[in-house]
DNA sequence: GTAGACCTTGACGCCGACGTCCGGGCAAGC
DNA sequence: GCTTGCCCGGACGTCGGCGTCAAGGTCTAC
C-alpha cells in the first residue's frame, strides 16, 4: 500500500510517516515510481508507535519496541531493550505524578486561602462569571486517542 | 536597582526581565541613561510570578497575579480573576493527574505482561544491566526551585 | 586613558513533532 | 487533452521561554 493509505488506516498523516522515515524509525521500500510502498507489517510498527506516543513516550523511547518489532519478535515489548524503557518510563511517571501531587495540594491550599481572604474584606470586584470554557489541561500526553479510522465503510463523509 | 541586581535577587537573568518586559509584564522606569530602574515592588512581582511558574502557570496565567499586585493589593491572588485562575489551573491539574494515573496503571499492566513473558520463552538477550542515570523526569514543572539567591553575605563565589 | 563591569537593542538558536506550502511528477478516467 | 487525486522532496513555520551572540553605549576605578 501507498503513502497515503497507510496514513489513513492509522490514523496519521502522510507528513508524519515521512517524519518518521527521517528519523530512521519505519523505513519504506519504493516502487518503480519512487513511490513509498508499505506492507501490513509497518501498520503494526506504526500502532505500536502511535500506542506509546498515547502513553507519553517521546518518539525516541519508541525505538527499542519497534526494532523488537522488526526483528521479528511478536510484540514489541518482547525484548530486554523494551522493558527496560518500560520501567524507566514508570519510574518517570511516578516522580512526575509525586511532584504533580505536590503542587496540587500547595494550589489548593493557597486558593482556599485566597478565598478566604476575600469573603470577608472589602474589595468587591465583579468576578469574570460565566463558564469560559476550559482552554487546555495540558498534560504532553495527547488525550484519550481519536479513534483510529479504518478503511472500509465509513458512512460520514 | 537596576536590571542586573534584580536579576540576581530573584534568582533568574537580565535576559528573563527583558523578556518579561516584552511581554507587558514588569514594566520599567528608566533611568536618563536609558537604563531600566526598579524598586522593591518589581521584585515582588518577579517573586508571584516564579512561584506560579513553579506550579506550572504558563506566563500568560501569572498575568492576572501580576495585575493584581500593581493595582495596589498586599497580595496577588487577593482578586476574583487570580482566584479563578486558581481554580481553573487546580481543575486541569486534576484532569491532568487522572490522566497521568491511568497511563500509570495501564503502563503498569503492560510492563508485568512483559516481564512474564520474557520469564519463560526462549529469546536470552543480555539485557542492558546497571544503572544508566535517570534522564530526564518531564513534567513542565521545573523542578523544586533552585533556591533564590539573596543579595547579602554570599560565602561561595 | 583604559580596563572592566554593567547597560542597551536586535536578531538568531533551541527543542519536539510535526503542519503547511511550493513546484513538479505520475496515473487514471472522461 | 484535461482534470483530479495522489505522490515526491525541500524548506520554512509553529509554540514557550528563554539562551546566546553581536555591536555598541555608559559608568566607575585605577
Amino acid at each position: 500500500m501507498r503513502i497515503g493509505e497507510l496514513a489513513r488506516r492509522a490514523g496519521t498523516t502522510t507528513r508524519t510517516l515521512r517524519y518518521y522515515e527521517s528519523r530512521g524509525l519505519l523505513a519504506a521500500r519504493r516502487g518503480e515510481n519512487g513511490y513509498r510502498s508499505y506492507d501490513e507489517e509497518d501498520l503494526r510498527l506504526l500502532r505500536q508507535i502511535k500506542t506509546l506516543q498515547d502513553f507519553g513516550f517521546e518518539l525516541e523511547e519508541t525505538r527499542p519496541f519497534v526494532e523488537c518489532l522488526r526483528s521479528g519478535q511478536p510484540e514489541g515489548d518482547a525484548c530486554p531493550a523494551s522493558i527496560e524503557t518500560y520501567r524507566r518510563k514508570l519510574a518517570e511517571l511516578d516522580a512526575c505524578l509525586a511532584r504533580l501531587q505536590d503542587v496540587r495540594e500547595r494550589l489548593r491550599v493557597q486558593l482556599a486561602r485566597a478565598e478566604r481572604r476575600s469573603h470577608g474584606p472589602a474589595g468587591a470586584a465583579g468576578a469574570p462569571r460565566g463558564g469560559a470554557a476550559a482552554p487546555e489541561p495540558r498534560c504532553e500526553l495527547a488525550g484519550p486517542a481519536p479513534a483510529v479510522t479504518e478503511e472500509g465503510a465509513r458512512p460520514w463523509t
